[in-house]
DNA sequence: ATAAAGTACAACCAAATGGTTGTAGATGAG
DNA sequence: CTCATCTACAACCATTTGGTTGTACTTTAT
């Protein structure tokens, strides 16, 4: 049994990391090719340092991991966590959902009680 | 035709809004019931002015709408603007897959080539 | 053994966030 | 009309964010 639970601050760091054009394009990089950090870097127009805490935000969210190759991390996006925050927002599908049932559930009891 | 697209900027503002606990809660607060921002502001532990900034950080992003009733403002939360930035990341499990989709066929290749 | 490349990390700065209080304008109730 | 309610908005403050530069450590290349 796979426990799908994230915690607020879980769900707090994954939108926080995905609320950035920079770190979304990290992550859709490092989706398709194998990365380091400072290759990464090289893409963008800002120091390494910066591309790097980008990197860290994403780490700490979960939606990339580092590998030490060498000298270089490799930077792997986790498309896993991706699927996760989805899910998550079908939550709030769920939540109407059951809301317009209750409704449903109300109309349909007001039929059989007035008749 | 539904234009679905999203600019980086209208991105960053729904995953921004979506990465705060109070926000989300208000969300799904005001998908099941119909709430003014002071009924919603009651809900928390926090100024009514500071449930208002939510709330204006929640319309920037096209989350949630308000409408004048008297002299309330109603919320009401916009499931398909959530549903939007579910497909935007079905995005991420796409650019996933064609780049599979080019291995394999690399691998397909190398197949037919060698034999 | 040096030098260069890749990374980590600290210090710093401007701007944005998330909260506060206070004031003022609409609107509904008595 | 007057008062209470609901909202808008400004000013303020502490913390976080997103960038910078600089320094130091590890690993590869010459």
């Amino acid at each position: 049994m796979v426990v799908d639970e994230l915690t607020d601050d879980e769900v707090n760091r994954i939108f926080r990391a995905l609320a950035d054009a920079t770190r979304r394009d990290i992550v859709r990089r490092s989706l398709v090719f194998t990365l380091s950090v400072s290759e990464l870097a090289d893409a963008y127009d800002m120091s390494f340092a910066a591309v790097q805490k980008h990197v860290a935000l994403l780490e700490e969210a979960g939606l990339v991991s580092k590998e030490q190759r060498g000298r270089e991390r490799i930077v792997r996006a986790d498309l896993e966590r991706i699927r996760r925050a989805q899910r998550y927002l079908d939550h709030f599908e769920q939540i109407w959902r059951s809301r317009t049932d209750r409704l449903d559930a109300l109309l349909a009891e007001d039929e059989t009680t007035s008749h």
